[in-house]
DNA sequence: ATTTAATATTCCGCATTGTTGAATCTGCCC
DNA sequence: GGGCAGATTCAACAATGCGGAATATTAAAT
């Protein structure tokens, strides 16, 4: 959270953002509230939520404050910013639909993934959303996808900025380990996540990339460990995802 | 834009905010471009820039700066924050469907309307997404649907900040034209846009309540004109819409 | 390669402005 | 109606944001 180097940022500014971010994780809250957990003065936070409010960043419910529908805008806005961007959001539908599986398209930033797309299907209910949120390139099938397509400088540079922390007992947590894996998935074009991010959660991803060898993204598809065995999961659920992945950049580089 | 009474808020925030927002229009921009446009000295922007990619609201591509992906992650989080946002997707779908026509969801947000889902069927293409945008209520379906949940006091408070303005020469521009259509609209139960907003557009729309009657949102849906007409328009289509509705606050205050 | 221009970035002193504790206002509960 | 908790306003001070100038960086031009 907090700013790691801080050098040569603006304290006032760098409050506002952390209102904003506060007000997400809490689900909305009060002057007070907001000024304990951030130990400013309640008028400090008041004036910043007070400015806030007359940019249409936040509303005012009663005494509660909540992040508002103008931050529905720029999220649309990023969302689409980039043509692979748009063009994905079809094609984690039709993978979807095809793998009966929970699919998504993800990107990097910064070193993490970010989920840009995800499709559950009709029925699963995949507890709630992650549009947006970011994770470890290393625990997901999609993650190490994206980094196959890294040279090794670039992947321990990331290694050096987040580390391989473990999320359950088969999260890769040592950098040869993921570099050799990494190699693995250059050659085979695909990439699996035997429950590395989530126990009894499986997956198998697919990196894509332009007409300049620039990577884009990644797609994956995901399921309880129970439904993925065998030659389903070793074979042809892959040979979806990468079918999926191959109309992608053939429509991306036809646009 | 800028601060309307510009009371009691915090300049160099307000910079930051107003930073982001140029950076959606400008669809990226750099430290000189954004120095220029806001009438700031580069050196200034230019902390503003670095203290929003420090917290993750911005990215830099090369020297162009453009919002990141934590944008999406906060949007994501408006547009689900409430349980009546997250029901309403489904029917707003089931509604495109239905009619064949694109379907709305929108919410009123300080007395203007919020697309909060838009959903155009397989082939339309309607141009781009207009989530998150903010619109004039008098101009709409839907915002006349809300608008008619209103009490006429309310209504006034938001024609004195907002005013009529027009936008095509079928807009209402006269309030006491306004409050009559209002009327109307409380009895039939439904609303008419007949090339109020956009030209060769015509749409139906139906507020939705809670069990309290507090208003909640409206759904709406737009055609070419040419396409809506006689029965079809006034009978059926308003049928359609107003089903949907009460699908939706049935479902809603069941769960 | 070398020069030039344009822009990004850093630095620093000054004035502005964000911060805060205290004062005031508001609404709620007993 | 009085007391309390929280929101909001206020004014004074110190901190910090601002911008001009210096420097670094990058790209283009010769």
């Amino acid at each position: 959270m907090s700013t790691n180097d801080g050098r040569r940022t603006l304290k006032s500014s760098e409050t506002t953002l952390e209102i904003l971010d506060r007000l997400k994780d809490l689900d909305g809250a009060r002057v007070t509230e907001l000024a304990e957990d951030l130990e400013r003065a309640p008028s400090t936070i008041h004036s910043h939520l007070t400015t806030l409010k007359a940019n249409g960043y936040v509303v005012k419910e009663g005494d509660i404050y909540h992040l508002g529908l103008h931050l529905l805008e720029l999220g649309n806005y990023v969302q689409n910013r980039k043509k692979a961007y748009r063009i994905s959001k079809g094609y984690t539908e039709q993978l979807a639909e095809e793998s009966k599986c929970r699919a998504v398209f993800v990107v990097e930033e910064n070193g993490r993934g970010v989920y840009l797309h995800t499709y559950s299907g009709k029925h699963a209910v995949w507890q709630y959303s992650t549009l947006g949120k970011q994770f470890y390139l290393h625990q997901t099938a999609a993650g190490k996808a994206l980094l196959s397509t890294l040279s090794d400088e670039r992947v321990e540079e990331i290694i050096d900025r987040w580390e391989l922390p473990a999320k359950t007992e088969n999260t890769i947590t040592d950098s040869d380990t993921l570099l050799d894996e990494l190699d693995q998935i250059r050659e085979r074009g695909y990439s699996f996540n035997r429950e590395e991010q989530l126990k009894g959660i499986k997956a198998v991803g697919v990196p894509v990339t332009g007409p300049n060898d620039e990577v884009i993204g990644a797609f994956s598809v995901a399921s309880p460990a129970n439904r993925l065995t065998g030659e389903w999961f070793s074979e042809e659920l892959p040979n979806i995802v990468l079918g999926v992945a191959n109309e992608f950049e053939l429509e991306y580089s036809l646009s």
